[in-house]
DNA sequence: GACCCGTGGCA
DNA sequence: TTGCCAAGGGT
C-alpha cells in the first residue's frame, strides 16, 4: 500500500493539477471530499497487513482474491498462513491446484483458490514470476476482474486506477446521488461518476480509493450507517435529502436446500480427505457406507441435508465440470 | 442483466 | 433465532 503521506504534511494545499468535476458536484466540493475522506482515512484506517509498506504486490493480490465476498476478519488468519507458505507466485505455482483449494479452507467460493493458483502459474509463465503492474495485464489473469485489476494497480503499484467496489459504490450513491443504495449492478453512469471523482494526482488517487472503500466498510455501511461520525455528513446528498429509503430491497441469498449448500458440504468432504475417496461416499447416502474416521462428521452432515439424488448428481457433476474435483476409477479427490 | 458460486459473523 | 450480507468474477 502506498500511503500518500505527503498529503498529511500540507493538508489544505490544493493539488496543482485539475480535478475532474462530477455531475452534481462542484470542483470545490470534490476537492473537499478528497481532503475530508483522506484525512479521515489517515486517522482511522485499520492496520491491515496487506496495507503495510513492506507488503509485496503478491501479498496485495492474495488479499484481493480472499476479500472477494469474504469479510476482513475471516481473511486475516488465512492470508497470514497463505503468505507464510507461498510468499511468491512461483511458490504457489509449483503446488498442486488441490493444495491451494485445501489451504483455502472455509473462506468460501473455493473456485477463487483455483483461480488464484491459475493466476500464479500465468504470472510465472508470462511475467517472469512478478505480479504485472498494469491494469490490462492484471485483467487478463484468471479470477481478476475490473475491481481486482484496479485495486492491485492502485494499492500494490501506486498507479492511478478507478477502483469501484460495493463500498465505494454505496458511498457515491449516498454522498453524491442521494440514494440509499447503489444500483443493483454497476452501470455506465456509476462508472462515469467514479472516474469523475477520481483525483488526477496519482498519489491522491490511491488515497481516495483506499479511503472511500474504508469509509464504506466502517462508517457508510449497508445496514445501519453511523452518519454521526462521518467526515462528509455535511456534504452528503443522502443526509440532506433526509435519508430516503433505497429504491429497491435487495433479495436475500437463499441457502438451505440449495445447490450451493450441497456443493459446500461436498467440498468439505473433499477438503477433509487428503487421499482419493470412494465416489459413492459423496454421491450415495446409504448409511451402510462407512467413511474414514476423519470424514465421518462431514459425511454425516452431508447426509442430513436431505437432498434428492438428482440434486446430488447435478452438484457432483458440477464440481467435476468446474475442476474442483477429479474422478478416476470411482475415486474422487480435490 | 440475471444467475450461480460458500461461509460464518453479527444484529 | 433467522436473515442479512461481505474488497467479485464468470457465464
Amino acid at each position: 500500500m502506498f500511503y500518500p503521506i505527503s498529503m498529511t504534511s500540507s493538508p489544505h494545499t490544493p493539488h496543482p493539477r485539475a480535478v475532474s468535476t462530477a455531475p452534481h458536484v462542484s470542483f470545490a466540493q470534490t476537492e473537499q471530499l478528497h481532503q475530508l475522506v483522506g484525512d479521515w482515512f489517515i486517522a482511522n484506517a485499520r492496520d491491515l497487513p496487506w496495507r503495510r509498506a513492506e507488503c509485496s504486490a503478491w501479498g496485495v493480490m492474495v488479499s484481493e482474491f480472499m476479500l472477494q465476498q469474504t469479510p476482513v476478519k475471516r481473511v486475516l488468519p488465512a492470508w497470514e498462513e497463505w503468505m507464510r507458505r507461498w510468499p511468491t507466485p512461483k511458490d504457489l505455482a509449483a503446488e498442486e491446484s488441490a493444495e491451494a483449494v485445501r489451504a483455502w479452507g472455509r473462506l468460501g467460493y473455493p473456485r477463487r483458490a483455483q483461480r488464484l493458483h491459475a493466476a500464479a502459474q500465468a504470472i510465472v509463465l508470462e511475467h517472469h514470476g512478478d505480479v504485472p503492474g498494469t491494469y490490462e495485464q492484471l485483467l487478463a489473469l484468471p479470477g481478476v476482474g475490473s475491481y481486482t485489476a484496479a485495486a492491485i494497480t492502485s494499492f500494490a503499484f501506486g498507479r492511478r486506477a478507478t477502483v469501484i467496489d460495493t463500498n465505494i459504490r454505496r458511498v457515491h450513491a449516498r454522498a453524491i446521488s442521494g440514494k440509499g443504495l447503489p444500483n443493483k449492478s454497476l452501470n455506465a453512469a456509476e462508472t462515469r461518476l467514479a472516474e469523475a471523482l477520481m483525483p488526477t494526482d496519482e498519489q491522491a488517487s490511491c488515497l481516495w480509493n483506499a479511503a472511500t472503500m474504508e469509509l464504506g466498510a466502517l462508517v457508510c455501511t449497508a445496514k445501519s450507517p453511523t452518519c454521526n461520525i462521518c467526515p462528509i455528513r455535511h456534504l452528503c446528498a443522502w443526509v440532506a435529502a433526509g435519508k430516503p429509503e433505497a429504491e429497491y430491497t435487495p433479495q436475500g441469498q437463499s441457502w438451505h436446500g440449495t445447490d450451493r449448500q450441497l456443493r459446500g458440504a461436498m467440498m468439505a468432504v473433499l477438503r477433509e480427505a487428503h487421499h482419493p475417496i470412494p465416489k459413492e461416499l459423496i454421491t450415495n447416502f446409504s448409511p451402510d457406507i462407512v467413511a474414514p474416521k476423519n470424514l465421518s462428521a462431514v459425511v454425516k452432515s452431508l447426509r442430513t441435508l436431505g437432498s434428492s439424488q438428482e440434486q446430488i448428481q447435478r452438484c457432483y457433476e458440477g464440481l467435476l465440470a468446474d475442476g474442483l474435483a477429479s474422478e478416476k476409477d470411482d475415486l474422487v479427490s480435490l
